[in-house]
Formats: structure tokens, sequence, C-alpha cells
DNA sequence: GTCGCGGGTAACCTTCCGATAATCCCGATA
DNA sequence: TATCGGGATTATCGGAAGGTTACCCGCGAC
């Protein structure tokens, strides 16, 4: 079973305690206190469970698990004071998968660890970048800085198709084969209907592309350089 | 203690036998002896601990092994006809927690049902969140911001199976699968009723619904974004 | 029996999307 | 500046996908 865990806690002396517990588990826990460097420590690791106190310095529990949610599907459990049912909902909101009480049983945690772990067996779901875009492909929706951009699904095929495979380019030729599936098509004109009408949705500046870029002569390719 | 236990096994022998049994050591058995109606039965009776028969027709042992353990922690021991090291082996990484080789001594079955119950440290109660409706999946029950909604066993079904993993697409046909059993359905419009209706319940606004969000040309997530 | 309810089937309506085609724009070159 | 080629833009139409409603069937409760 996978086993790498983030634990993210100003608390030493329970951060100490759960490193005890989850070792002897078979885990291998990584610690961080602050909650600005939890992001970076969370790209770092990449750890297959996030255990994340709701009270921390810097940011706060629900606003790293918001952050960390917007970028991997990583099963978060979230360790809270007192029952506290605000807590909790926002909690959930923000995304994290369940939540334990302090104070709590060691034994207690590691079941909810593994029911967690257990589930997770599929990859973490696919996030692609490109400039301030954000595509998660599972959930089929694109999103500028959180504000949710509607695709309709040829255009959605193809903005992933150029994103998973930034700065290159791609001839209309190769686009209609892989979102189109028409082969050895005659007329590739309507690509440029498509990518227009995507750039319309996605381009901070349509006029002045950034996302979606033309290489003339050639085809597209997503990003710059 | 808890004491539901699932029994999935065709010998209607064995089955009358081990019902005698558990319940002279104070469980309540439920019977299933057809894998294909395991899942459902599952799902209804909310066992504590499931017998699993390795050998079972429709669909075999390690497949419904699969299927439960993908939507539950509930601790799951096989019965193997004999020490086939290759079931024991597929059978432990399909998820099953314990296995006893037929035959085997009652005392020798209570013992091991046991011991799995005691391990499991209540099972961590299931809530789901999406928007302001809440799920408590054990107690089958659905309330938005206190107050509850009747569901149908169908609608909570398909409810519960979006939002164990929110924002994710599911398509129709796997939809079928996963709520109704179908498998290799032709006709999926059935899946657009039930989500009419379940939305016609959960929904602050129908018209534009928040919970049960439809993908054009995909099919259906739970959640926004 | 019959009543009610849950679930499946089908018909109809609405909306939306994608392909075609016609036109415009712009830059490069002579 | 005239011309040409590649790309961008826009309008339109047919069809597909989803929503909505009505109806039917089976089953359990009474």
């Amino acid at each position: 079973m996978k086993g790498r865990v983030l634990v993210v806690d100003d608390d030493a002396a329970l951060a100490e305690m759960l490193g005890i517990v989850l070792r002897g588990e078979g885990f291998e826990p990584s610690f961080v206190s602050d909650g600005d460097k939890a992001l970076d420590a969370f790209r770092d690791t990449r750890p297959d469970l996030v255990l994340l106190d709701l009270m921390l310095p810097g940011a706060d529990g629900i606003d790293v698990c918001r952050r960390i949610r917007a970028e991997s599907g990583v099963p978060i459990v979230m360790l809270t004071a007192k029952s506290d049912t605000i807590d909790v909902v926002l909690g959930l909101e923000s995304g994290a998968d369940d939540y334990i009480v302090k104070p709590f049983k060691p034994k207690e945690l590691v079941a909810r660890v593994r029911a967690r772990l257990r589930r997770t067996d599929e990859p973490t779901p696919e996030i692609l970048q490109i400039g301030d875009i954000t595509i998660d492909v599972a959930g089929h929706s694109v999103k500028r800085l959180d504000e949710t951009i509607n695709l309709t699904p040829l255009e959605f095929d193809l903005l992933v198709a150029l994103a998973r495979k930034p700065r290159q380019v791609f001839t209309r030729e190769v686009l209609l084969e892989q979102v189109w599936g028409y082969r050895h098509a005659a007329d590739t004109r309507l690509v440029n209907v498509h990518v227009q009408r995507l750039r319309a949705k996605i381009e901070k500046d349509p006029e002045h592309p950034e996302i979606v870029v033309t290489v003339r002569g050639v085809g597209y390719k997503a990003g710059p350089a």
C-alpha cells in the first residue's frame, strides 16, 4: 500500500506522536508546521495523503485545503480541536475527505488514514496548467484563476489535446485526427473556426492570444515560447 | 458489539450451518447466493462484516470483493474451497482482510469473525457534502441544512455515486453500471429521468442545478466547477 | 381486491453545438 | 501599391443531446 503522508501541524508534540504512530504502521510521514509552506511541501513530497490541522500559523487549514484541492485529488484528513459543526462543514466544503476531532486515539487515526488510502487506488486526477488557465481533465472543467469557463465538448477536447503537450506545435491535420477522429481530411479550415471560438472564451485578449498560439504556416500550440 | 454479517455463498447447506452458528454467537446474518446480487445486498443491509465464498455463480468472489472494497472499508473474510495459493493471493490483493479454508471448524470461523470486527474501531462515518447538501451514507439520510430530504433508494444510490467523487464527471454508462448494475446498457436515457427526479428533490432551483450538474456530451457530476 | 409508490419506457420539446461556406483581414513579396 | 496566400471572423442550418412530461407496470401495504 502507498504510504507517504504529509502532516501539516504546528503542535510539535502532536506531530512527534503522529510520526511515531504512522511510522509504526508502515507509513512514511513528512512534516511541515507552517500553513504557508504547506503547499510547497505538498508539491515537493507528492504525498498519498495529507493530515491537516485546522488551526495553523500562516494560511489556515481551510485555505491550505482548498489550495491543495485545486491542484490534486489527494485524500485530505482534517484535524480539528473540537467538534465545531461550522468548522466541519467548512472543512468538507473546502474539499477535505474526512475529519478527526482532537483528542483522538492513535488507532482511530490510523484506521481512518487506511480507509482513505484504500479507496485511492486511482492516480491523482490529471490537472493541466497553461498560463493562468487550469484544466481538470476528469472533471471536464476549465478555470481562469478560480473563474469557471464554459467550453463545449469539442472546444474542451481541442484545448486538452494542445495542453497535454505544451509548446509543441500541432498541424491542423494532426488535430483533425486526434480531436475529431478524421483521417486524411481534405479541408482543414474547420480547425481555424474552433480555435477562434476557443480563444474567444479562454484568452484575456483574443486579439493577442497567449494560451493557444498560431504558428504561421504550421499550426497551433499551447503556451508561449 | 455490532453484529450484522452478510454471507455470500451458493452452498445452501453451508449457508444454513453458518446461519445457526452466527446467530448462536449473537450475530445477525443475512444471506445472498448469487454474486451478481451481492453488491445490492451489501448496499441494502450495510453489514459490519462480509463472509464471501470465492466460487460463486454470477460474478465471482474476487470481483465481488473488489466492488465492495471500492465503496466501503468493511471487513471481508473469504471462504475458499481448498488452500489454493493463487486464490488466496488474489483474494487478499483484491482487498479481503482474511480467508478461511474449507472445511473449517465453526469455532474457528467465529473466532476470525470476532477478530476482524474487533479491529474495526467503528467504521468511519462517511459523510459527504455537496453544496449545502449533507449525506450520511451509513444512515441513508440526506439533508439540506438540517432539513431532511426523502429520497428513494435509487435516487440515494445515484446521489452517493456522484458525491463520492465530487467534481468528477460520470458518463451515463458508468452510472448505469455502478448504480443499477447494468453492464453494457444500450439505452442510457433512463439516467436522465432519474437525474431529473433527483434534482426536483435536492436542488434549490431545479432549473439551475448546483448539486448534480450536466456536462454536455459527457455525463453528470456532483458539485460545481 | 385496490391503493400508492417506485421505477422503467416512450414521446415530445427545447436548447445547443458543430460543420459549411462566404467574407474579411493582414502580412509578405514584387 | 497590387496581389496572393494563410488565417480570422461571421452567419446559418441541421441534427444531436438533454429536459420534461405522461403513462405503464410490478409490488407491497392495507
